[in-house]
DNA sequence: TGTACATCAGTGAACGCGCGTTCACTGATGTAC
DNA sequence: TGTACATCAGTGAACGCGCGTTCACTGATGTAC
């Protein structure tokens, strides 16, 4: 076999990584397939030989981040240690960080691509939904620790976390964006009883 | 002059309308100006003659809907009486209602386009800040008559609420959306001080 | 009341463009001998 | 080691399509007389 195994799967995580990148900036409509290969060095007629379509790769982009273990080291100068007894805190400050709402590209696509998501079929949503069940669980834990009866917490801290960012990434007036990233943090902190 | 002025005026309300239903069932980019003009019961032709291009009523649509005093009572069987004492907890449960929830094309635009908003340029943005700060000021009003410094809780209970449908409209799983919803609405009443 | 007319709301063909996807092909690669 | 070859990664022209916007035109309307 010409090729060794290594190179397709390296050429298809730099699509996915060029995807990740633009649908983040973009959107899944404001996005092409030959704009995505075209970042990843290839011409849009190879894309048909690593993905069943464009859809299929959204799913990917979408289901890859919480997964990936990557995605604590994604933001400079962010920290995030799940081993620390202050891991709580740590991923509620590092998600609503300034790093997080300027770094676009890197972002996590849960804050990107809400509302694309809510528009497409089951298949994406069920990609989306995997995102969020498992940032709910890793949260789940770090307050389960201190009280019962956690869950619902979690679901509301998450949802404090990535509607905080959406909305602070659609104002126009930069100051009043960081207000809210901040009213967001300090309410997350306070459900978690990290406050 | 043919034609009374009040038959530009209707006209103009007609596409507003059908823009914003078609809007946040489908985003910005999903609805093209001759499926407005459709709806509106007109062809595309017209639409120039009432705006200069698709974004502009894009920021018509999205400014609408807190400004006009008719949101609330827009989701059937959810009553909301800004002059009661209990209009705090009455919008937030309104707002992450199920009727809400369902009700798509009636929904509030900034539930169903933040994501969108982000991507696209200042007058845009400026838009739907308004809207946000629109809905901050109303429940930082009913907030401080509580408590002082409110109006980062007020953005923190506005991020839930929104925050909390986006995530919710993602979801593949209705139960699972369901209980992201209620998670949110009993967050957001507990930091209100309304629980 | 009836009619000619100016106004302008609305129509629909046309424009240039970028899209997702297909497919016949080129050419780089590792292997067999 | 050198060479012929099978494999398949990658190319780019082509397809049908829907888009936002423009514009010359049609025709419904209220008004002037």
């Amino acid at each position: 076999m010409p090729y060794p195994a290594a190179h397709r799967a390296q050429v298809r995580q730099r699509i996915v990584d060029s995807a990740r990148s633009l649908f983040n900036r973009d959107g899944f409509e404001g996005v092409s397939v030959a704009k995505i290969m075209a970042r990843a060095g290839l011409t849009h007629g190879a894309f048909y030989k690593y993905f069943k379509g464009k859809a299929d790769l959204y799913c990917e982009v979408l289901s890859c981040f919480f997964n990936d273990p990557e995605w604590r080291n994604r933001w400079e100068g962010v920290h995030v240690d799940l081993a620390s007894p202050q891991a709580g805190p740590q991923i509620v400050r590092a998600y609503l960080s300034r790093q997080h709402f300027e770094n676009v590209e890197n972002s996590c696509p849960m804050v990107a691509l809400p509302s694309d998501v809510a528009r497409s079929d089951d298949r994406v949503k069920g990609a989306f939904e995997n995102s969020v069940r498992a940032m709910v669980r890793v949260l789940d834990r770090e307050i389960t620790s201190k009280r019962q009866r956690s869950e619902s917490t979690a679901m509301a801290v998450a949802a404090l976390c990535i509607g905080g960012m959406v909305l602070a990434r659609s104002m126009r007036d930069q100051h009043f964006a960081d207000r809210l990233r901040e009213a967001a943090q300090k309410a997350a902190l306070l459900l978690g009883g990290w406050a």
